[in-house]
RNA sequence: GCCCGGAUGGCGAAAUCGGCAGACGCAGCGGACUUAAAAUCCGCAGACCUGAAAGGGUCAUGGGGGUUCAAGUCCCCCUCCGGGCACCA
């Protein structure tokens, strides 16, 4: 693509700033509108400006990335802070000497384009490339500085064939896998949403809609084989947002606790003695009554508190539990109830008010032994068991847990406690009575056979223990992460390599058949299923094995798969041997700073952890984590509310380009606030950066052809009082910035102090342009005030740059070394307090001794007058600091 | 309910280690330039009280308590706002 400003993305048109009657009329205005499209137009003919190098270049290398983008054919000012951020740093790390990896793709793939092929009647790859364009002129018109030759778009098939290549493998080594399953299923796309893709109850896509629940064949891949390393390496992540962090750890959701199995008894009307409750009274197994081997032989339930389990009074069953609908079938009553539950549940679902349905639930008139104890307990159904975690079924110990004890004191059900808090008891002996439900796990049992008088942990390990040894349960850990469903009912994405043969059943396509093409001509309609089902030419096979007509798999993959690995694609962009090299990855990996919103802090977030431990075990990789440090950008938000459609309170990039142009636009981006939280997109905080950058332009075309004099000249031995003054700023501008780019990133500090010092210039702008400082002292403050503008105005930079007469770009040139001596303050301002209360401020020299400081503390009358008639009771006397004198 | 953030002038924010609260910018006000306006440049600017003025004083970082010579910053309690998770056994 050439670098010739298009006419489709707005120029500036209007000049930010007029003339300085002040300053002649004559000189050069700072006009973005002319001086934007010209350096555009000059790096487009330079394609390795912003290449990075080879391993062998003997740099260290630095990778930074901003999380790829969807094409949808237009920027947003949250894109643009994003990669203002990452811009800057990859600009700083060129400056300090790095090789640095700085890439930019597309990820290509998604219904967005289905959709729009629908209204538009355009096929979806041509829109999908179209808005690509359209982006990238974008970003070219922001003055990016990516290494476009490494551009990677997911939808192209050099790159969706390692997707296919990829599964192959997975489904090599048993990491995919096809069931039946109940799974999330969006009306609105008319596919099928992996668990991490549902925001409560409904699409992350479509906040409004209700995600239903289908019964479906799908493919999975095994990320639950990874659950314990996912959440492990989580601590070494100390480069990544605690908060992602935290999200991560309650996504996975680790329980450790054991699995107990209750035996099913015969049918009630069988058990001779009861309770006047109802209750059968406790019983002998062995010689009054058999365990119902025939019906259900064993309930197996997940617990994490199994030293609870001699208060469990009864079972509760997830409606769509097996053995539940085993029963059913046997009792027309019991599967109404089933059915009305489910409905129930299904509405609320409907409703969106999953979360605060009452608790219901009812008997099924069958009990089990308590493997303990012996003593048989009511299997009850509750709505408020989960069949997709743990096992479907609990024990309920109401005493001893929130849930069990709402539960059973809607129906009555028996409390029994079996812990108290320590100590047992009262100061007078009697036994504590404790609130119930009584949930606290540093505490002792009671009524627990052997274990009474045992702590909680200490039972739970013998009690699992126990459970083992005599075959009923065993410890077990249970995670909330569950594997991922990547089947998509849809067109756009990369089809699965898969084939059905009525002979030899399941068959992957042969590697060296890849890629499995996505037919581009099809027809998309709204109809329901997949719609390469009905493109015969794809759907109908041979099959590999035994030649006869077979059938193709006809969903497509996730696009998170194609999220997953792209940053790997980038190190070796054109390989078309395997998906990318991995020497050349081993160098450049683990990515040294990802950027991106935190809205993927589950999704991408964990699929591509996940990827990279999957490649690790494949040995593609050495490396375990995909980035080493992640930064999460805060909301870009308009009058206090998030920029949507509806509420009207949209910025678009390409005004404010068109208005201000690119420098300053990206400037605010930084400036507004620190880069971790939400910005509140003011216009006229715009204008004021283009300001700025005006009277940097003013400043410096008067100033450079007087520095010019001073080209290649060392700094003088000594400076007059003015240029002491501005080399000081200068340094300790610099000092400032080196600092926050080591890793705080307060870019709106860091450009507050580029502020500063050019005040302090312009506001000497007359003295320095009657030449009161000498010319090697002008150009060392010219040359550094443009070096430090690179990281946030790289056009007007790169302008300045060349006025100043150097030919190589401005991002070889070395980061210029803080020097603090020239930065140290001859005389600093040391507050004087008088018990706390500030009454004074003298100027001493900074190493000024303490007697120094006290004496002349004491000389100022104000001081003096506050001291009067008072005793002086102690001196804070801290050199460089401050002077407080305690008086009573 | 649980877990993370956050709250500082009219506004966006700064104060990196407990040491002059409000840097920098926006909006505002005054002045210069201009026939005038815009633009630009120079200056003022937390609130309240007091003073003709110079100045002086008091109060101020969501609220309440504490530690300290000294707290926006550390500790305890509370309120509000944003985000995440939410019957996970």
């Amino acid at each position: 693509m050439q670098g010739k400003a298009d006419s489709t993305v707005p120029q500036p048109t209007l000049p930010a700033t007029g003339r300085g009657s002040r300053t002649d009329a004559h000189l050069p205005r700072y006009n973005p509108a002319e001086l934007e499209p010209k350096w555009q137009a000059v790096w487009a003919e330079q394609p390795d400006l912003y290449a990075a190098q080879q391993p062998e270049c003997g740099k260290p290398k630095y990778y930074v990335l901003e999380m790829l983008p969807y094409p949808s054919g237009q920027l947003h000012v949250g894109h643009v802070r994003n990669y203002a951020i990452g811009d800057a740093l990859a600009r700083h790390m060129w400056m300090r000497g790095y090789n640095v990896l700085h890439p930019m793709g597309w990820d290509a793939f998604g219904l967005p384009a289905e959709n729009a092929a629908l209204k538009n009647n355009t096929p979806p790859r041509d829109w999908t490339l179209a808005n690509i364009a359209a982006m990238r002129r974008q970003m070219e018109r922001l003055g990016l500085g990516y290494d476009w030759r490494r551009e990677v778009t997911t939808c192209l098939p050099e790159y969706y064939r390692w997707n296919q290549w990829f599964f192959l493998k997975l489904y090599d080594k048993g990491l995919a896998y096809r069931k039946n399953s109940k799974v999330n299923w969006c009306p609105e796309c008319a596919t099928v949403l992996a668990n991490e893709q549902v925001v409560n109850g409904c699409c992350w896509r479509h906040e409004e809609t209700i995600v239903e629940q289908r019964e479906l064949e799908q493919w999975f891949l095994r990320t639950t084989r990874y659950s314990d390393e996912l959440l492990r390496d989580l601590e070494k992540l100390e480069g990544w947002p605690e908060k992602v962090r935290t999200m991560q750890r309650n996504w996975i959701g680790r329980s450790e606790g054991a699995l107990v199995d209750f035996t099913v008894l015969l049918p009630v009307e069988n058990i001779a003695a009861r309770r006047d409750d109802g209750y059968p009274v406790k019983l002998n197994l062995t010689e009054t009554m058999l365990p119902d081997e025939e019906a259900a032989p064993r309930i197996s339930v997940f617990t994490t508190r199994i030293d609870t389990i001699y208060g469990a009074t009864s079972l509760q069953l997830a409606p769509e539990h097996p053995l539940v609908t085993r029963f059913a079938a046997e009792d027309g009553e019991l599967a109404k109830k089933v059915r009305d539950l489910l409905q129930e549940q299904k509405s609320a679902r409907e409703m969106g008010e999953l979360g605060n349905l009452e608790k219901n639930g009812f008997a099924t008139g069958r009990f089990a032994a308590n493997p303990f104890t012996g003593e048989p307990v009511p299997i009850w159904v509750a709505n408020y068991v989960l069949m997709d975690y743990g096992t479907g079924a609990v024990m309920s110990v109401p005493a001893h847990d929130e849930r069990d004890y709402e539960f059973a004191r809607k129906y009555g059900l028996e409390l029994k406690i079996v812990v108290l808090p320590r100590p047992v008891n009262d100061s007078d002996g009697q036994q504590k009575e404790p609130l119930l439900p009584y949930t606290e796990e540093d505490s002792l049992l009671i009524n627990s056979g052997e274990y009474t008088g045992m702590g909680c942990s200490e039972a739970q390990q013998k009690m699992a223990a126990y459970a083992q040894e005599h075959g009923f349960g065993r410890a077990s850990v249970t995670y909330r992460l569950k594997d991922w469903g990547i089947s998509r009912q849809r067109y756009w994405g990369t089809p699965i390599p898969m084939i059905y043969c009525q002979t030899d059943g399941l068959v992957p396509v042969p590697e060296d058949q890849l890629p499995v093409l996505l037919p581009e001509k099809i027809e998309i309609t709204q109809e329901g299923g997949s719609p390469l089902a009905r493109v015969p030419d794809f759907a109908r096979v041979t099959c590999p094995k035994c030649g006869r007509i077979a059938r193709r798999e006809t969903d497509t993959m996730d696009t998170f798969v194609d999220s997953s690995w792209y940053f790997y694609r980038y190190t070796d962009p054109r390989n078309s041997e395997a998906p990318f090299d991995s020497k050349t990855a081993d160098y450049w990996f683990p990515i040294d700073q990802y950027i991106g919103g935190v809205e993927h802090a589950i999704l991408h977030l964990i699929y591509s952890r996940f990827w990279t431990k999957m490649m690790r075990d494949l040995g593609l990789v050495q490396n375990g984590e995909p980035a080493e440090r992640l930064f999460t950008q805060g909301m870009v938000i308009r009058n206090g509310a998030k920029m949507s459609k509806s509420k009207g309170n949209i910025v678009s990039p390409d005004e404010m380009i068109a208005r201000y142009g690119a420098d300053t636009t990206r400037m605010y981006a930084l400036f507004a606030a620190p880069p971790d939280r939400d910005l509140d997109w003011q216009e006229d905080g715009v204008a004021g950066v283009s300001r700025f950058l005006s009277r940097v332009h003013r400043f410096a075309i008067q100033a450079i052809p007087l520095a010019l004099e001073g080209r290649g000249e060392r700094l003088p031995a000594s400076f007059s009082a003015l240029e002491r003054r501005l080399i000081r700023k200068l340094h300790q501008t610099i000092g400032r910035l080196t600092d926050e780019f080591e890793g705080r990133w307060h870019f709106n500090t860091c450009i507050a102090g580029i502020m500063e010092l050019v005040n302090e210039l312009t506001g000497e702008e007359s003295a320095i342009l009657a030449g009161e400082v000498r010319p090697s002292v002008l150009y060392a403050l010219t040359r550094n005030l443009i070096l430090m503008l690179e990281a946030f105005a790289p056009y007007l930079a790169a302008e300045l740059w060349l006025q100043l007469g150097e030919e190589d770009a401005l991002l070889r040139a070395p980061w210029p070394p803080y020097d603090a001596s020239l930065a140290a303050e001859d005389i600093v301002q040391i507050p004087v307090q008088v018990n706390g209360k500030l009454r004074a401020v003298i100027s001493v020299p900074p190493a000024s001794e303490q007697e120094h400081l006290q004496t002349m503390a004491l000389q100022e009358p104000k001081v003096q007058a506050a001291l009067e008639g008072k005793q002086l009771v102690k001196m804070i006397l801290v050199p460089g600091k401050l002077v407080n004198f305690v008086a009573r």
